[in-house]
DNA sequence: GGGAGCATTCGGGAAAGCCTTATGCTGGTT
DNA sequence: AACCAGCATAAGGCTTTCCCGAATGCTCCC
């Protein structure tokens, strides 16, 4: 056989692909970036096919190395697949959450799991919702719990890669509360980018009066000091509502999805974990 | 990632595994012997289990070594197919068949093949059953043409390794000849091993008289100058019948099928060409 | 025009892959 | 009982691959 394509390349080919860079695939793969561009000099020598355009600014996918990153990740997963079952090793799903959710929301998320695929080791890390997208995109987290809204991931208002499934695993109520003898304006928001913050935008539109504060712990304080009203999702409510210290202001907004996302091209298995946690 | 497991190195493991011997894989992969034991002694470290047993007639596989010997060539398959859809390389096809069937009878059937499947190369090669076995399940004939009967391979009454799927694509009758004049018996045979004499076996039992010869064409030149009779294919008769050369002896015998076998771990793919042969 | 950010080249050291030859094992032969 | 055939593997040596840090060259942007 003259062609040779070794996994280690794949490896390597699919971190350079997946974060557009040498630089940012050797800091993934805990190489250097000389060995990264090595491994992919002789991945394409191996394949006798050009797989990326070398630009100034980073490395773009030629034809056929869309091709094969469309294809590649499956077949690492293939090869962890047979790995685990030769060795009995426990599978590892690397699960990642928005930092808002990782205390409130996560921790039932992965018991469920821990329930039905008894078989799994979990990993979890939080990150921001950037960063989470990036590293599922990029093999490093096999799938991420964020915040969205509608049929599609990014319905929320955030741009997403391409070519992610996703199932809902639960709901997050928005409440847009007040203190009971405080102001009902402004709006009190979280910075943008914030899930609830997008919510808020979805919801408002540009025209209400708002004020954008560091974070939801702080809307939730401020509005409680009467300084205005806050779009707030039932986990940062905790017993204010019971207490009296914000009243609900009527509003019937729409339940966000505590939704799961992930690449479609890896292996069907990982699928089937992942549905594991829809059906409630 | 501490695990380390090469496609090169699963090649050299399924090559031992297969032929059961260091010795001989290293013949198939055109290495020397001590070459590929290292390999195998790398992919052990490298998966933290021993695949073999060493034993001083050869290597016997592990439990483990079992489990990966079922994956390994499904993930190879997989990885070539990953590899063509990269470098618009057409898909090679490697068939074996009987010698005795390779002038006769396997033109028509790559012939089919090609009408069907024009995407693929197909490379042809004829050898003895015993030595077509053995290459499909070392991989290296992805499947092989010879004479069978009944619903599984080996019916004829040849051993055949585990695991092996088949298809029919064609028949091949057996006449019971003589001469005219001739006489009926001994029942002229060609030598142990031989499909033809397989059936002759089984159809008459050990009662018969017989003789063997070297060859089915023997057999029939035999027949013809009225030494005996003689189980014939149909593309071993010619125009023997017509030429009133030979006369049938009556006998119903049962058709041999033309019959494609292949390992069934093989990439899915692959059956599906295979299969593409068999609807007539 | 200078600098930031990028990929690549270069030189060298460590590891892997491969070879041939040598060694040790076991089971069958004479 | 001694020997030999066949096997896997160790030893020694060469070549290639892998990886590193440092240097180089490129382009875009300020």
């Amino acid at each position: 056989m003259l062609v040779r394509m070794e996994l280690r390349q794949l490896k390597g080919f699919v971190a350079v692909a997946t974060s557009g860079s040498v630089t940012a695939a050797a800091n993934d793969l805990g190489l250097a970036p000389a060995s990264v561009s090595e491994q992919v000099r002789r991945l394409e020598a191996g394949l006798g096919v050009a797989l990326f355009e070398r630009t100034a600014r980073g490395m773009r996918l030629t034809e056929p190395g869309t091709a094969l990153l469309a294809r590649a990740q499956g077949l690492l997963d293939h090869a962890d697949e047979v790995r685990r079952a030769v060795t009995g090793a426990r599978r590892r799903v690397r699960i990642g959450a928005l930092e808002m959710l990782a205390a409130a929301k996560l921790p039932a998320v992965i018991r469920r799991l821990a329930e039905r695929r008894p078989d799994l080791d979990v990993s979890v890390e939080s990150r921001t919702r950037q960063s989470l997208l990036d590293a599922v995109a990029g093999g490093r987290l096999d799938a991420a719990l964020l915040l969205d809204l509608g049929d599609r991931v990014g319905g929320l208002g955030f741009a997403r890669p391409a070519g992610m499934d996703h199932v809902d695993v639960g709901e997050v109520r928005l409440s847009l509360v007040a203190a009971p003898d405080g102001d009902r304006e402004p709006l009190l928001v979280s910075p943008s980018g914030c899930s609830i913050r997008l919510a808020a935008d979805q919801l408002f539109g540009a025209e209400v009066p708002r004020r954008e504060l560091s974070s939801i712990t702080t809307a939730r304080e401020w509005s409680r000091q009467g300084l205005g009203a806050a779009l707030l999702p039932d986990f940062a409510l905790g017993s204010d509502l019971d207490s009296g210290a914000l009243v609900e202001l009527g509003l019937d907004a729409p339940a966000l999805a505590l939704r799961l996302v992930w690449m479609r091209e890896r292996e069907p298995s990982l699928r089937d974990v992942l549905y594991a946690l829809s059906a409630s």
